[in-house]
DNA sequence: ACTCTTGGAGTTTTT
DNA sequence: CTCCAAGAGT
């Protein structure tokens, strides 16, 4: 692509961003600035002006998902194929770091990541073992504090004592050092080991710091305001001598301090990059002024804030509508009704997005939705492989390549059950404490005699080692197809469509996953998975969006409903009190607004029904920051015209219905069918309401049950 | 010794 | 709904 195609259309301030390409540089981006577009065409322009190469490029993102697409965005822009480049995250990019720098930290190259589920369940083991129970803290709120200890490149022996004789203190540093030592010997790390780990690495060894400076010459974070202060030392120490850095943020979108971010990283690059150019977007391209100002004016709120104003050019538009009604379920059909009417005027479903505080309440809104018929999509409710049966199949994966991981084992030993219960369990733990392997312990275990399912024992210790055999000779795709078929697991969820569906998906993963990286193994597989975010999912959308205000940030959409304005849930009660908590969750309520283009919609209910228990909440008092004139609130329903046309007008060429499957009639039991991932099949049952009918699909290989509405099935036998 | 069933309790946001 | 702990059953 031409100079001038690069450059065109660029506004003042993102022309000097994009053709800025030496030296450190910090942008700070309002929301809807065009930021996006800044960041691809100044790699861009960077690569066609020859000032770097593509592979002298580190560029971290947020999620794997703004990773593709700032991968893609480049390759489009610059004739360069970017996809084999380093668009990572963090957590990613100190993953791959760190596997090519196994050996100089006496790791394996395969090592395992454990998540919070993995993490959570060594911390109550240690618990156990060590017999104390720090006083009235929960696994996950100990997980909370070695996690932030970890963000902040502290080490069990760096934790300080809040008073003399805080016992806290001394179990809290206790328990860190255990849960390192356990995690060293099971050969894994976790999310914020793989930060504090790169740092550390390049802290002691500067000759393997000097091979990835010069590595990588040019450096750009995204999302700055949300790295913490392990990840701001790692670009420090990256950036030190080139000194080409470009950190892209905006102070008003962070929301993520509860997670270790830090806001004050952004005054910090200031001072340690003192000739820093910085550049203020402010030009906003996405919203009407309309909800521009009503944005400003709750954010203004906010003491603590680097002051910036948004201004648009974009034409007039509507103010907020602001709904209430009695309960969670009036709520959530208001939302449906109003989408549908929506959808019947100019607003097409993937236009639409809901917003929520908290994921259960996706729940009712999801109900109303399938109720009316409206296709919707749910970004990041249960994460995919953190479902039961994906992580007991990754489990036996996790051992294959790493033999040492104490939490897989667990899982692996007992899921199916096959006699290994919890005393066998922790005797071959235990065995393998003094750096052998697992296999090896049950090998030993059972030589020795000193176990009593030995026969069990030496079954488990076969189907591991067939596993490890295979995985080193076979493709991931062969290798995970190996464990499905030898782990039993097929078997012990055989009455569960879901759950089996769920297997094949992941063994679908596997084959993409081999096709798009043919060169690497098993290992690299389970580490990308371990870093998946739910966000990545990458098939287009084709209904409502919904998700939570976390999950919004970084997108658009013509029309944003907010639901669930209420004092308790938002802000949320366990942030309300603390200033600088409740200013965090003003700017989440900041980027909710600032992903509408056109149209917002907020809704509150005066009573919740959640799990058992009724709550009656107040309106949000961030309802009132909004300025009167541009909120308008209503009772009801969110439209001002309930029920205009009683029955649309009937088309009578049927040509126009067939190309949608909104208009689907459904499926015939017996009808031959195609799916996308799992190619042609026969439907073999159809039950169920109309309006949610299910159907059973045989495949070739296998058999799944899905929504017909959202199936994604195409009929084999109406085709002309 | 191990597994399965039952009842009770807890649920912000996530790489 | 889903995770735990405790007790009964094999």
């Amino acid at each position: 692509m031409r100079q001038e195609d690069i450059l065109e259309g660029l506004n003042k301030q993102q022309l000097e961003a994009v053709t800025s390409t030496e030296g450190p540089m910090l942008l700070l981006a309002g929301a809807g600035s065009g930021k996006t577009r800044v960041i691809t065409h100044r790699i861009a322009y960077g690569l066609q002006q020859g000032t770097f190469r593509a592979d002298q490029v580190l560029a971290v993102t947020f999620t794997n998902k703004a990773a593709g697409e700032m991968r893609e965005r480049i390759s489009n822009l610059s004739r360069v194929d970017f996809n084999r480049h380093w668009v990572k995250t963090f957590h990613s990019a100190c993953a791959a770091i760190l596997r090519r720098e196994a050996p100089a930290f006496n790791y394996p190259r395969d090592f395992t990541i454990y998540d919070t589920r993995d993490q959570t369940a060594l911390i109550k083991d240690i618990l156990k073992k060590t017999g104390g129970s720090l006083a009235n803290s929960t696994p996950a709120a100990i997980l909370n504090k070695i996690s932030r200890a970890q963000d902040s490149l502290l080490g069990p022996g760096d934790l300080k004592p809040r008073f003399d004789g805080d016992m806290q203190h001394e179990q809290l540093t206790a328990v860190y050092r255990i849960y390192q030592e356990r995690l060293q010997e099971a050969k894994a790390l976790d999310f914020g080991d793989l930060i504090f780990q790169t740092v550390r690495l390049f802290e002691e060894q500067e000759e393997i710091l000097e091979k990835w400076r010069t590595r990588f010459p040019y450096l750009l974070i995204d999302e700055f305001q949300d790295t913490n202060k392990a990840q701001y030392t790692l670009m420090k120490q990256l950036a030190k001598k080139s000194r080409n850095v470009c950190v892209v943020g905006d102070d008003d979108q962070s929301i993520y301090s509860w997670r270790g971010a830090d806001i004050h990283n952004i005054r910090s690059f200031q001072k340690d990059f003192q000739e820093a150019k910085i550049i203020r977007l402010e030009q906003n391209y996405r919203s009407t002024p309309q909800i521009l100002e009503i944005a400003s004016s709750v954010i203004s709120n906010n003491n603590e804030r680097m002051s910036k104003t948004l201004w648009s050019q974009l034409e007039k538009g509507p103010g907020a509508v602001y709904l209430e009604t009695e309960d969670d379920r009036e709520e959530a059909e208001a939302i449906a009704g109003g989408i549908r009417e929506l959808a019947e005027q100019d607003t097409a479903f993937p236009d639409i997005a809901v917003f929520y505080r908290t994921n259960f309440q996706s729940r009712t809104i999801e109900e109303c939705l399938m109720q009316r018929e409206i296709p919707y999509r749910v970004i990041g409710s249960v994460r995919f492989y953190e479902r039961k049966e994906v992580k007991d199949l990754l489990a036996y994966l996790r051992l294959a390549v790493n033999p040492y991981d104490a939490q897989a084992f667990e899982r692996a030993a007992s899921v199916p059950p096959r006699g290994i219960g919890a005393r066998t369990r922790a005797l071959l733990r235990e065995k393998a404490a003094a750096g052998r392997d697992l296999i090896t312990a049950c090998e030993q275990s059972i030589a020795e005699g000193s176990i009593k399912g030995k026969r069990t024992v030496s079954g488990l210790k076969n189907l591991l080692l067939c596993l490890r055999a295979v995985q080193d000779a076979a493709s991931v795709k062969d290798a995970v197809a190996r464990g499905m078929e030898k782990s039993g697991l097929m078997q012990h969820y055989a009455e569960e469509e879901q759950r089996l569906g769920d297997l094949h998906e992941l063994h679908a993963a596997a084959d993409s996953f081999a096709a798009d990286s043919p060169d690497e193994g098993l290992g690299e597989f389970l580490n990308r998975i371990a870093l998946l975010g739910e966000m990545d999912k990458t098939d287009s959308a084709t209904g409502v969006n919904l998700m939570t205000l976390h999950n919004a940030k970084g997108l658009e959409f013509d029309t944003v409903f907010i639901a669930g304005m209420e004092e308790g849930l938002f802000p949320h009660y366990l942030s309300a009190d603390e200033q600088r908590r409740l200013e965090e969750e003003r700017r989440l309520f900041y980027v909710g607004i600032t992903r509408a283009k056109q149209r917002l919609l907020l809704s509150a209910a005066s009573r919740r029904f959640s799990f058992g228990r009724t709550s009656y909440n107040e309106p949000s008092r961030f309802l009132n920051e909004i300025p009167e004139s541009l909120c308008e609130k209503r009772g009801g329903a969110f439209l001002r015209t309930p029920r205009l046309r009683a029955a649309k007008p009937h088309k009578n060429t049927p040509e126009a219905t067939v190309t949608e499957d909104q208009s689907s009639p459904g499926f015939r039991e017996g009808e031959r069918v195609s799916h996308p991932r799992y190619g042609e099949g026969v439907i073999t049952r159809r039950t169920g309401p109309e309006v949610v009918a299910r159907v059973q699909v045989a495949f070739r290989e296998r058999s799944c049950l899905f929504l017909e509405r959202y199936s994604n099935l195409t009929s084999l036998e109406k085709e002309e």
